[in-house]
DNA sequence: CTTTTTGCAAAAGGTTTGCAGATCA
DNA sequence: TGATCTGCAAACCTTTTGCAAAAAG
């Protein structure tokens, strides 16, 4: 599979995406805005998490914070999105779709940046927690360290 | 052993405590205040986390919110207190001693109050963090749910 | 008496909200 | 046209900081 197929594949499958958020947001009752639009396709097509801000650098045309908040917050109770807490006083989002599933990240303490992790074997202690006693269980697992680039970066 | 020959040695054990929280404090040369004393006696006997706010509350004297996130600040220098973040936007703040080995928490989605779990061996999952290239690797792990008196309340 | 500590008030960051004008259907 | 949506500015909330007065040693 040549490179410009698969991207091409990938183009379509983007827009497909993108296409059904927008009729999930009508269905709700929210209008198709150019920056709604724009939103979901950074979204869509990197995944996240990206603090506010960060989706802010990223809209091709100029956008004001609160609109990006105020969609956030639709994109959340739609339940397209989740939101993620990193402790370092930034919420960040990232897209919820079915083809990310549930997963942990690993936070770069140097630069930030985070990568996922495909592990996962807290759900058996989930089910210790509901033996105390406490109901609609879940958890968050976040694993912090210095990634490769930051070691190179600080010996250097 | 009775109640009251348990909290005797309780206290004692607790002034012993402070007296040596003081001590460092002293050699890392700061002053021994009322108020500084006072927050150290609520850190060592009621553990935490508690946000700032909480723990100005639980003050026996008036204390200024400032002066608490100065003392909170030195003593999370000292590595006396480690901070907590449990995605409200709060911060909190728990004593950090060695009776208090690592350990994770369950928080109530609505009251918000937090317990302890005795529970950890995702340090295994720390070790394959270390395997993709990360260095100086820690996590923080927390469980949300809804706690009993919660649900008794729901219902109610 | 010198240094640290404190309270107050102001500032700083991230986020939310009210409102008038722009945009969508 | 009537609805939602947007930008702007102001408000909000937690946390931080500057400064002069108070407390510690």
């Amino acid at each position: 599979m040549s490179q410009t197929h698969q991207s091409t594949e990938r183009l379509l499958q983007l827009a497909q995406q993108v296409e059904a958020a927008i009729g999930q947001l009508r269905e709700a009752g929210y209008k198709n805005t150019r920056k709604r639009q724009a939103l979901l396709e950074i979204l869509l097509r990197e995944h996240g998490p990206f603090s506010v801000e960060e989706l802010q650098q990223r809209m091709p045309i100029e956008c004001d914070l609160a609109t990006i908040y105020r969609n956030i917050a639709i994109f959340e109770e739609q339940k397209m999105i989740t939101a993620c807490d990193f402790g370092d006083g930034l919420k960040r989002y990232e897209w919820a779709g079915e083809e990310h599933e549930h997963h942990h990240h690993i936070i770069c303490q140097q630069c930030r940046k985070t990568d996922h992790l495909d592990l996962c074997f807290v759900g058996e202690l989930e089910k210790l927690v509901r033996e105390k006693g406490y109901t609609a269980v879940s958890h968050r697992l976040e694993f912090y360290g210095i990634c490769q680039r930051c070691q190179r970066k600080r010996s250097a």
